[in-house]
DNA sequence: ATTATATTTAACTTATTAGTTAATTAACCT
DNA sequence: AGGTTAATTAACTAATAAGTTAAATATAAT
């Protein structure tokens, strides 16, 4: 197995509402790996085991602290998350490029077709 | 095991190389498994099953056309993917209202550190 | 020095994932 | 009908993930 890239690292890490919910609270605030886990309902081994995918994936760091671990978010990696997902906005948005082809490709298709449609018409 | 939520499902399916592949190839438009299989070395159940993985994500659906199976993009999933993400964007672009506390209060502790030495101090 | 507190590590269980090969389904073509 | 092509399903394996409880570690407080 070759080591995963970030973004499937990164995308991993996310891929868990536990998870994303330790970084929702971090965003408003460093604190303790105690504090951190009192809202959910699993032991506090199942939370440093998140905690450290977590910081695997960079998107937290951790700073002792006499006995408390404080934790921080780091969201730098949110950054390529982001870039990743804005290539597909287009898409969702529908003025799809991609959907005028096949538009396009339909009056082809359809030559008898009038074409005083004054509807949805994008050109390239 | 509670049914993963739609955001869980989401970034599970994307954290996969292969799969993001696959999404970035059926964004420059619709093609058949076959052709979709190509690139990638593995066998074409593998791809199969990621695209089944991409499907019950809503990230992509396929039609039947003779013996070919025509995938096209979904990218509705995607939107809130990236909703998600913009709530983070004031941390990774580092003009943090929490950093900038953290660094105000850095400012204080230092002062204080200055002028008396006298609480929670390390004694080792 | 002991004890309490905060957190991690270890060892284990169960479920899921990503891949494999072999068999199956479905549509097309003479 | 029989053969070819496209893709899926089945059955299996090996690795990873998410949780558990119990033990270990590190610091602070008494």
């Amino acid at each position: 197995m070759p080591p995963a890239d970030r973004l499937t690292t990164t995308f991993a890490a996310l891929a868990d509402p536990t998870r994303r919910a330790i970084l929702s609270r971090l965003a408003a605030g460093e604190c303790s790996v105690g504090e951190l886990a009192k809202p959910f309902p699993m032991s506090m081994p199942a939370v440093s085991k998140h905690l450290r995918v977590l910081e695997r994936a960079g998107l937290i760091a951790q700073t002792r602290q006499a006995q408390w671990r404080q934790c921080r978010i780091q969201a730098a990696p949110l950054k390529e998350v982001s870039e990743w997902t804005e290539r597909y906005r287009q898409i969702w948005e529908e003025r799809l490029d991609r959907l005028d082809e096949y538009v396009q490709q339909l009056h082809a298709t359809q030559k008898k077709e009038k074409k005083s449609h004054g509807r949805k018409q994008h050109s390239k």
